[in-house]
DNA sequence: GCAAACTTTGACCGAGCGGTCAAACCAAAA
DNA sequence: TTTTGGTTTGACCGCTCGGTCAAAGTTTGC
């Protein structure tokens, strides 16, 4: 069972791009197995069926995701820029894996069992907040440091899942890099914003 | 062609259900008959096959949103008080149509065709926050009213679609009255906190 | 050079899918 | 009573799906 051939590998870079594009339901074995260029019993030789290849797909996203907020929370400094950081982080990791965002809105939306690993993903995520705003932020009530991670990473991910649908009213492409600099300008902005209220 | 038996509406209402549960593709139309108590040829019969019938269930929703916020929009008074009560439309909307967020999220992250009646929905609300906000910030950079649209819409709405991944960090279920509450006083306290920086 | 282990393949399977259709059903008009 | 027009149904069609399998091809160790 050596499973690092290129066979694996162009399996697993076609069923990312296809699943991102279409979604687990919207793509079938044979799709995936005529996009790498193999016989369709190859994708079964490799992978875990159609499911363990989906999972292998969103285990390399959550992997990479991972690390990036790992480092983006090893920066020192002052609250806000400890914060932008995260912010940027997450930021950054979204634009430069275009495909994730949807991928995992998608999985979220879906609640498709797969919920755990999601669920581990975010609490990494929330932890992070949460021990960035500890000293600034009550444990409990409206401006609980839970409240501030769920709309700062709405803020985020939405920018990247919204942009095909705000097209139209968008002026420009919401995901040139002059835009997603905007972006990034108003979350700055916005973390500014939070901060300043829960000190005033 | 009198299309407004009782059939027609117990298939609608087991399609709304079973949509917003399991997804466009996890449904198929013996479901939908099965769970509405008639013959799978009568889904055909009253509707445009099954995309004509996620499509009608989607409408419904988009007109219940529409006229919500619609109501919202007609409130008069000061702009924190206005923009207090668009949040409120939005969130006591997506409340009580507790399916609306998961089939609005799938449908924008799923990109599947339909965004141009999607795009005209989100057009609304955001022409609705443009409006309100007009005065207190520039048509464009990183203030400009858009911006504010896609992260306070995010911050309503990615509460509810987080809610089942997040079951296990979050105190007590994000879903009940009290948690809302608490989740509509952040909103405010969100609000608050932009107006009082984008005038500071 | 040969055999053992790994890799790749095309043919095949049962199941479920969306959709169609002609026939049966049923109320009300004639 | 008969006819008529909307309604409801079960049987059926072609197709694609995820998955399996034995055989053929290919590498590797001796």
């Amino acid at each position: 069972m050596a499973k690092d051939t290129a066979a694996r590998a162009r399996i697993l870079e076609a069923a990312d791009e296809l699943f991102a594009e279409r979604g687990y339901d919207g793509v079938s074995a044979r799709d995936v197995a005529r996009a790498a260029g193999v016989a369709k019993a190859a994708v079964f030789y490799y992978f875990d069926g159609k499911d363990g290849l989906y999972a292998a797909v969103l285990d390399g996203y959550y992997r990479a995701h991972g690390a990036a907020l790992e480092a983006a929370l090893a920066t020192a400094g002052p609250l806000d820029e400890r914060l932008h950081a995260l912010i940027d982080g997450y930021l950054d990791f979204i634009a430069a894996n275009a495909r994730y965002a949807r991928m995992v809105q998608r999985q979220i939306a879906g609640g498709g069992g797969d919920l755990e690993i999601i669920g581990e993903n975010l609490a990494v995520l929330l932890g992070g907040i949460e021990q960035a705003l500890a000293e600034v932020t009550p444990a409990d009530g409206p401006t609980a440091a839970r409240h501030f991670f769920v709309t700062l990473s709405g803020a985020v991910i939405n920018y990247f899942t919204y942009a095909p649908a705000l097209a139209g009213v968008w002026p420009g492409d919401p995901l040139d890099a002059e835009a997603v600099s905007e972006r990034r300008a108003h979350l700055h902005w916005l973390v500014d914003a939070l901060l300043a209220h829960l000190e005033g």
